[in-house]
DNA sequence: CACTTCAGTTGTACTATACAACCAAATGGG
DNA sequence: CCCATTTGGTTGTATAGTACAACTGAAGTG
């Protein structure tokens, strides 16, 4: 096999094993805020506020799954709806006081767990591995 | 921020969302075998067989989940169970030819998507990117 | 020989997810 | 202006993956 050919068995197999592993480890770390629901809620954040729609589309999610998702965090009162004076079919959904706390301390303790992954780490190997992952989802976005 | 920490977090937000797509990916890809069930075919192929409890303690799994994961490959004649002649609680698995070959194709497509995906990267990135991924999940295999 | 450990299965429950059917609001072409 | 279509969202239903706990049977150990 070629140098090339080995490089991309590796990195196949080395992200699969991340994937694998991920969610569940994300769980142990927080159980009371789902690796999906920490993205919904940091994305939410990051827009100021946005439509069921609009989460579905960016992490090709089904609405359904969307919908019960949202709805879960409305339980825990991490996330409110608001009505869109425009189009009274929309519901604009924004982090409550309390989900943007929540999402803070999660934020924080994921930060933590990864510096001490990375700890060993000079500078520079962070600055390409980021970019290398950066590339990496740019590219087929669509895919996976 | 310090770059440090920029970097950290591009990290963190990139692996995250590339684990949160990875499964439904893989499962558009080949309906026919999730993300969990090639992992451990894959496994048993390198191993050349091995005891379900030595895929759990692997992936960290629990036993009853890959019972079941065992049980839906054998029913579908990917695996087949041998006895250890010393000791009888024991099930040594093994690919069944068919497994064998499901496995080698799948495993062909998945490396045709990872090599469209990297055309672009010259042999120099990709042997880097490989090197951290590794360096990533040797750190803390325990954590996620 | 009795107690403990180990491999694996089964019962039960929960989460994430999809797809399809549905409802209500908005929009656009006759 | 009205009805057909599109759009945003919910709900019903089904499936996969997972964990935990209770259990069975075999192996090891005092």
């Amino acid at each position: 096999m070629s140098h090339r050919a080995e490089h991309l068995d590796t990195i196949q197999r080395e992200l699969t094993a991340f994937a694998r592993r991920a969610r569940a480890a994300a769980a142990r770390l927080h159980p009371e805020l789902s690796l999906v629901s920490y993205t919904l809620l940091a994305h939410l954040q990051d827009q100021r506020g946005c439509r069921a729609t609009d989460l579905a589309a960016h992490y090709l999610l089904d609405k359904s799954t969307v919908s019960r998702q949202v709805a879960g965090l409305e339980r825990l009162g991490l996330v409110e709806r608001r009505a869109d004076p425009d189009d009274q079919r929309v519901q604009v959904l924004h982090l409550t006081d309390r989900g943007t706390e929540v999402l803070d301390q999660v934020a924080a303790s994921r930060r933590t767990a990864f510096e001490n992954r990375l700890a060993e780490w000079d500078e520079t190997d962070l600055a390409r591995f980021a970019g290398y992952l950066l590339r990496y989802n740019a590219s087929g976005a669509e895919q996976d």
